[in-house]
DNA sequence: ATACTATGTATCGCCCTGATATATGGGCAG
DNA sequence: CTGCCCATATATCAGGGCGATACATAGTAT
């Protein structure tokens, strides 16, 4: 499962350019699969040289020629069988949590920044989702809903957590090693 | 923030070997900032290279040369210009959930699979995190257990999710099929 | 005797990421 | 009306990370 399968997988709800399959992982995949230009045109043409695509090349004035990528039935193969995967991965790539495993090298104000801003960030994402459902709902299979409604559920609890939490790092660090003591025990 | 400075950063605990802290990866870090010797070796070098670490080298009799590192003044500036960063990113890279996305395309039976799959990972990385906080309290900075607590609570809420939602993904297909046989044919 | 595990360092190919290049037209501000 | 950014559209490149593999040894199961 990489960036060819989930574009295979994209494909399968009509054809598109590989400029319509960014602005799809911008809207809706970007929040747990990511996937830019340097990823996208290099895998459809993976894809199309293995004929798991076919490509129509439509001509338009000034512009360079759109590329439209449809599925094929080896393609929709191709998909299913990687779709059979038992276990697939979820992997967290967190510099923020890697920051605030240090926060005893930072100063109380630099931490609050950090924390303070992955909030803004969290909920800029809920607005995204919200969005999303509004506007997508026709025609999205539930498959979709089902894991935009993950994701938010998991941005909920992060939000919750440095809200009930977060003050733990901000305090005297003289003090920390009682207080924390205290607080656990 | 990249694995190089995570390096940096678990080395103002102490001296370490590649091999040390590819276990402290293993045993913490790893649910949010994995890294293994591709990335930790090449990281150890870098740093050497440009003097933020120094080297040691201890023979063995047998087994090659143990290289323990330890941080130096200019690499302990170098971390704490890199903490300084107010909005680190904080990354999702899910197979998983784009498998859920293309759950109609998939039998029951498949996405009942991988459901059950995720929640046994979650329960053994909750495990895993009660391992990390009973033998680890004593020396290990409060950050760390902000961070391992958090990365506790995301997990709890997608276990909850999962268990409240995914018998949406898992109801009869019939009635998606003709959505989807209209769209790719 | 065979195979697996642990210690320990290291490399290689593949893939992904972010930045950049190219080409053009439309809208907006100075 | 000129400069500038934005949207459309494709594509490449350097740098970095990931997983697998290799080398080397020794203890411990099967």
């Amino acid at each position: 499962m990489d960036v060819k399968t989930v574009c295979l997988g994209m494909l399968t709800g009509g054809e598109a350019s590989g400029y319509d399959l960014k602005k799809h992982f911008e809207s809706s995949f970007g929040h747990f699969f990511a996937a830019g230009y340097g990823s996208i045109y290099p895998a459809l043409a993976s894809l199309a040289e293995k004929e798991l695509v076919s490509c129509k090349c439509i001509p338009q004035d000034g512009k360079p020629d759109r590329k439209v990528y449809r599925i094929t039935k080896a393609g929709r193969d191709k998909l299913l069988a990687e779709l059979d995967a038992p276990n697939p991965s979820h992997k967290v790539r967190s510099e923020f949590l890697a920051t605030m495993c240090f926060a005893h090298l930072m100063t109380s104000e630099q931490v609050a920044v950090v924390l303070g801003n992955r909030i803004a960030e969290i909920e800029e994402y809920e607005e995204l989702c919200d969005q999303f459902e509004h506007t997508c709902m026709r025609e999205t299979p539930n498959g979709m809903h089902f894991t935009v409604g993950m994701v938010r559920a998991v941005m909920m609890a992060m939000k919750k957590y440095i809200e009930e939490n977060g003050h733990k790092l901000l305090e005297d660090p003289d003090s920390q090693d009682q207080q924390d003591n205290l607080a656990t025990g």
